[in-house]
DNA sequence: TGATTTATGGACTGATCGGTACTAAATTCC
DNA sequence: GGAATTTAGTACCGATCAGTCCATAAATCA
């Protein structure tokens, strides 16, 4: 049996409150206070369950990376095609123009963009996720040659990269705020492409 | 005659100062110290010469969309075409992948990502510096259209949209220290759209 | 029950934040 | 050469930052 004093909060609980905190502020402007506030527990057990903040950090973007390829995998699977993943998927996020959520974006995206030129594990971390967003694309995009909608001679990591582009520069423009129809329409040329 | 003690400093030289830091940096994580190290003046100075902190970051912003926009405008009336211009312009910025320059990002995008969401006049004027590179965009759209390269009869704020969407992912996608070949290869998928 | 172990609450730390206040310096006008 | 005016230097402000420390609470084990 563990000895001590049992812990009083849900650590799974508290990452994703955390989560939200980073997500909704980035992770410099985040500080220890939002966090504790989110994940309702006190500053000691912050330190001990996490370490430190840049930790904590590194936890829930792990774990967002996990819970956003996942989805998206069970998602692609559970699709009649692959285009139609990548239409469904593309699609929604550009209707999402004018929503709160588009003001929030993508963990992801957002912690390219704030830290992507520092050289720390926040840095290399937010890279690693970029990546794992192109290689469920990529696995996409091999899908849909082998459906039959999308010609099988095309570099399939091309086209991946080229689809997280996409999906980097739609978040932008949701965060400034485009208008919907544009940013929609935006969205439909993206796609066009694959075909 | 002006009275009183003259100015010691370039405003000018001293706005461009700020603006690499802001650049560098982002808006919050630019510190005063790390302004006015780099300004080269005095700390009253900087508040007698800009106001504050948000005041300087508009102006810097301001700044360096005008000289975007301005050189933009003159790269693209002395280009041979619209689409030559297009194509230089994605694909120089394609070519940046992995040097020190890519790190950076470009203001414009950088600031739209971190303060998007915000309500202030700052997130407010990143919005309008977005909407200035569509804009751009726009007019090298309809002149490549009146030059026969792009169809006469598409959406040319649709296309200009879609344009300012691939710029923002491509400075995403090297921000996240994408790898060049594949990065060039998006790109170019980018621009085979507008054909 | 009492020793041991772990978690919690929160006071505290030194550093840094953006911004202000006040004095000294440098100029023009009379 | 003052008087007036503007800039520059810097000490200082309260607030907040991430992180530490320590007394206390709550559990297990003997």
């Amino acid at each position: 049996m563990t000895r001590g004093r049992p812990i009083a909060f849900s650590p799974d609980a508290a990452t994703n409150a955390a989560m939200q905190v980073f997500w909704a502020r980035g992770y410099e402007s985040a500080s220890t206070r939002d966090l504790l506030e989110a994940m309702n527990i006190s500053r000691s057990s912050l330190y001990q369950a996490f370490g430190n903040k840049e930790q904590l950090f590194l936890e829930t973007l792990r774990r967002y990376r996990g819970n956003l390829i996942g989805q998206l995998n069970r998602r692609l699977e559970a699709s009649p095609s692959a285009m139609a993943f990548l239409e469904g998927l593309f699609g929604e996020t550009a209707r999402e123009a004018g929503s709160e959520r588009a003001g929030l974006g993508c963990l992801i995206f957002n912690s390219a963009s704030e830290l992507g030129q520092r050289g720390d594990l926040a840095a290399s971390e937010a890279r690693r996720s970029v990546e794992a967003i192109t290689g469920l694309f990529q696995e996409a995009v091999m899908r849909a040659q082998a459906e039959g909608d999308i010609a099988a001679d095309r570099d399939s990591l091309a086209l991946a990269t080229y689809l997280t582009l996409g999906m980097a520069g739609l978040r932008t423009l949701l965060k400034s705020g485009a208008d919907r129809a544009q940013v929609e329409a935006a969205a439909q040329l993206l796609l066009d492409t694959l075909r």
